[in-house]
DNA sequence: TTCTAGACTGTTATATTATAACATTACAAT
DNA sequence: ATTGTAATGTTATAATATAACAGTCTAGAA
């Protein structure tokens, strides 16, 4: 295999660990703020992490009744919305979908990078970009609160095959 | 009144001549492409372009028939699916609408400023942040094709009024 | 001019995404 | 135990978007 640049994941990538991880600090974030991770909303978030790729929430409705489950539509995006609340997980605008969030302790304004062909996503967190986006806001009078940076295009893993 | 920046369009700004210049431009910039701007096309880009804020795909729609039209969704999105590969209109996605573009002659990557009170959104294209971003996306080893920036927030407007 | 291929529009039906409204259950703090 | 609130269940429906096919128009070829 080719090597890659850390910074994508691969499209082949397990990811156990990462998913063990995240619940464990999605726990502990929680119990910090006197927020109830319920077994309900402990799947979701699972769910979504076991993914690379962004899930729908109708994706996400699927695996939760995969098991003989008879959730309804408002049951997920009440969940989801816990989780975005929470700094969870991140909504995807332009694909209409929930990828877990990588870095949710902090309040951050992330940026992300979405590959057209596998369909991952990487997050990550730019002073640069936040200052340049700032300074472009305070040019025009703005005042910054929620940025939605979503750059579609190609990781290297992709791009490389051609 | 109070002096406002005039990068941001003001709440109670009228604009017939931009609806008009915006209109010429797109006919030029059809007949230099052999691309045919209907009056279908033509009359759902006046429509965007009298609206300062975004609008839906069904409000395009209403306003395409309330003079007793009788279109149906997929002749809005059609149409609107014509202005996008022409770069006539924007779509922004974290409201699902639609937005006239400032800039349809030239490429380019557009960040949005939309201010959450009025719904106004403002176009603009910066050097920096598109450097910024390209440098982030070089270190990740990803091709930038088509980013997504919506900043959402208050415009000064919005916000002196408190 | 007439013909024709492709572009454009019309029409019906349906898929996909998301929320309103109200009922029930579980939990934590008295 | 009681009770108020948070969480979940349930039914229905709203809002957004597209598939599939039929009909029409238009620019260029013959």
């Amino acid at each position: 295999m080719k090597s890659r640049d850390k910074d994508f994941p691969g499209r082949d990538y397990e990811n156990g660990a990462c998913v063990e991880s995240a619940l464990e600090q999605a726990e502990a974030l929680c119990r910090e703020r006197g927020a109830r991770l319920t077994p309900l909303r402990r799947r979701v978030l699972e769910i979504i992490w076991e993914s690379h790729a962004p899930l729908g929430a109708y994706d996400v409705l699927e695996r939760m009744n995969a098991e003989g489950g008879r959730n309804a539509p408002p049951t997920v995006y009440r969940t989801l919305d816990f989780l975005l609340k929470h700094g969870l997980i991140h909504r995807i605008e332009s694909q209409k979908s929930f990828v877990g969030c990588a870095m949710s302790a902090d309040a951050h304004h992330a940026l992300f990078f979405i590959c057209r062909d596998c369909g991952n996503v990487s997050e990550t967190h730019s002073e640069a970009i936040g200052a340049a986006i700032e300074a472009s806001a305070t040019r025009a009078g703005f005042l910054v609160e929620t940025p939605v940076m979503e750059i579609n295009g190609r990781c290297q893993e992709c791009h490389d095959d051609e």
